[in-house]
RNA sequence: GGGGUUGUAGUUCAGUUCGGUUAGAAUGCCGGCCUGUCACGCCGGAGGUCGCGAGUUCGAGUCUCGUCGGCCCCGCCA
């Protein structure tokens, strides 16, 4: 390694010394005599110069021939610059280059590579190793290697052990789709990719290790969003003996450290701790943003006398009255109030919801104004006088509860980011506690459970019998579970698991599962609780996700160093492919051919 | 499984309404000139399977049908 320090990292201490500096050619500036040359590495852009006055003609004659992406080595003095350039961090100094090795050529390559770059996401794709060279992407990518090491030093100073869980592993038929692979040996058996390593993890708390931690691969076969890919990453955790604050003190001291570590940023605890029908109830939501304020609040007692005949019909058919209050939103135009109301309109049409009157109201020296102004009686205005400021703009919508609370959520969302409340330097956690156990599966008629089935029950609610295939009692079960939410964003679920052997295979069986299928399925697990299994609980962050948030980006894909498409595929790679016929036939695998399957569907 | 949107020089786009000469621009690329640029500048040049396949038509980038990709969303994601 010739190279004495990264283009980013020259500066004053450097002044007149000779160091050599390795990369890729930003940018080639002929003036005819001077020649400038960016240099670009990991770290930054240095700007080297050759001078026919002080470099020799077969130097004038490489630099003369560079290119774009060209690798190239120089060696030369660091100066200043007489005319700095403002636009780069080094942009006072310059070398004055009396070496240059040209390491590699480049082809021109098929988008420039900058922040500002001009390319769609999918050519970037493709050429994801030349997009990776943009500055925007290789500071992401560090940062989440930042994040990563100081989640295992922080873990490793907790006495955490770090253990890796089998990639290759049974088929878990619960929850998302597996990612099956064929075993050669056992023809006509799959191997499933895990989904999470939450079974191993339990093995290994009742093998005694007692702290353990994970930055594990996780896979589910499902369709992907902005947030979502089909390969992931968790920081997977589980502790013995422990109870849900001992969890909450890990997790929120692991989070403080991040933020501190890599943001420089302090993050306020203990989490603010919300109960899933409280969060239902305010926030319409069971993953709510928390940065505002603007909760749900219940009208429907107000309103009980209205002659208003939408209300009238509310009350009437049990529905409620639910209404946002916007701050400032009394000077809202009507052309913004408008916005708000086709923006609802559309949201209802195209995720098909009930269809809902959007009601403004607001006060103006005690004068109640908006859509239903004249509908509003004096004891109704003397009241709604009495929860609205002047300020205020008052946001109704009346119908089903569960229907409406999750629109006006939704709509809660969308009015802090246009009338930008949130502060995008701002983190804010809350823990979502008392989950439900279970819920109820409308199309297949049967229970499920609401996190995963290994989730111990609230003791209470076992004691009180709501443990039970009785389906009134069996929804009123809480569970020790857990979310962890940031701004808005499911972070990531935990619970303290069960390890009474009696409790789990009752779960099982409450799900629809027979003795059989249990211990044809979970039979290791069960035998491994009849062993001396200690109680434990965890839980398993997105990596992914929490540098996303960090970083205030929108895309996983721009956290991931080489993502998929929203369809599953690596562009660059071509993946997947179809396999040679010899390999499938080891495999005693036979195609189906997609026309055949047409033909008898259709 | 469904909805929306998108595909035209290397790249980003215009052209599609209402079918009609040789498909344009910017940028990049190549060549020449240029001694302080930093998105260098000036002059010149090359560069196109209009995603693919059928169809309608005297004639299709433009209309119809199919198909293959990208992005966003619903369902799905214990």
């Amino acid at each position: 390694m010739n190279r004495t320090c990264y283009a980013g990292e020259v500066n004053d201490c450097l002044l007149g010394k000779k160091v050599t500096l390795c990369g890729w050619v930003q940018r080639q500036r002929d003036l005819g005599g001077v020649i400038f040359i960016d240099l670009r590495d990991r770290s930054g852009i240095f700007q080297i110069v050759f001078e026919p006055e002080s470099c020799e003609e077969e130097l004038l004659r490489i630099a003369k021939n560079i290119r774009s992406e060209f690798i190239i080595e120089v060696v030369g003095i660091i100066r200043k610059r007489s005319n700095p350039n403002p636009n780069l961090p080094t942009g006072y100094l310059e070398m004055l280059a009396s070496e240059l090795t040209l390491l590699n050529e480049s082809e021109t390559p098929p988008f420039l590579i900058t922040d500002n770059t001009d390319a769609k996401e999918d050519l970037r794709l493709v050429y994801r190793f030349l997009d990776l060279r943009r500055p925007f992407l290789q500071k992401n990518v560090i940062f989440r290697h930042e994040v990563v090491k100081a989640i295992r030093e922080f873990l490793y100073k907790e006495g955490f052990i770090e253990i890796e869980t089998p990639m290759l592993i049974r088929s878990t038929p619960e929850g998302a789709r597996d990612y099956i692979v064929p075993s050669r040996i056992y023809q006509g058996k799959f191997y499933a990719l895990p989904q999470s390593p939450q079974l191993f993890k339990q093995l290994s708390m009742i093998a005694g290790f007692d702290k353990y931690f994970q930055i594990a691969r996780c896979f589910r076969d499902e369709d992907s969003r902005s947030d979502r890919q089909p390969e992931f990453t968790q920081l997977d955790l589980e502790m013995s003996f422990v109870n849900e604050e001992d969890i909450y003190d890990i997790t929120e001291r692991l989070f403080c450290n991040i933020f501190k570590t890599c943001l420089n940023v302090n993050i306020q605890t203990p989490f603010q701790r919300i109960s899933y029908l409280k969060a239902l109830t305010e926030y319409g939501t069971d993953k709510p943003d928390i940065r505002f304020e603007m909760k749900i609040e219940d009208y429907s007692d107000l309103f009980k006398e209205s002659s208003f005949p939408v209300f009238q019909k509310t009350i009437e058919d049990s529905g409620r009255i639910l209404g946002i209050k916007i701050a400032d939103g009394s000077n809202y135009s009507r052309k913004e109030i408008e916005n708000l109301q086709e923006w609802m309109k559309e949201q209802q049409r195209s995720f098909r919801l009930q269809e809902t009157g959007f009601i403004w109201l607001k006060s103006n020296n005690q004068e109640i104004q908006g859509t239903i102004k004249k509908y509003v009686s004096i004891t109704e205005a003397s009241l709604l006088n009495g929860r609205i400021k002047e300020t205020d703009l008052l946001v109704l919508l009346a119908g089903k509860e569960s229907e409406i609370s999750s629109q006006l959520g939704v709509l809660r969302n969308h009015i802090a980011k246009t009338a930008k409340l949130i502060d995008k330097n701002d983190f804010k956690f809350c823990w979502i506690t008392d989950f439900p156990l279970f819920k109820w599966n409308e199309e297949e008629q049967k229970i499920e459970t609401e996190h995963h089935p290994f989730t111990q029950p609230n003791m209470d609610d076992y004691r009180e019998g709501y443990l039970s295939e009785e389906k009134e009692k069996a929804l009123k079960c809480r569970a020790r579970c857990y979310d962890l939410v940031l701004n808005g964003i499911e972070l990531s679920s935990g619970s303290i698991r069960n390890h009474d052997p009696k409790i789990q295979y009752k779960i099982l069986e409450i799900i629809g599962m027979s003795k059989a299928e249990i211990d044809r399925r979970f039979g290791f697990l069960l035998d491994a609780l009849k062993y001396g299994a200690p109680p434990h609980g965890g839980i398993a962050p997105g990596i992914d996700r929490l540098v996303m948030i960090m970083l205030g980006l929108d895309s996983l894909r721009d956290v991931y160093a080489f993502p998929k498409t929203s369809t599953g595929l690596c562009l660059m790679t071509k993946a997947p492919s179809e396999v040679d016929k010899e390999q499938l036939a080891e495999l005693g695998i036979n195609l189906v051919s997609k026309n055949v399957e047409k033909k008898e569907t259709g």
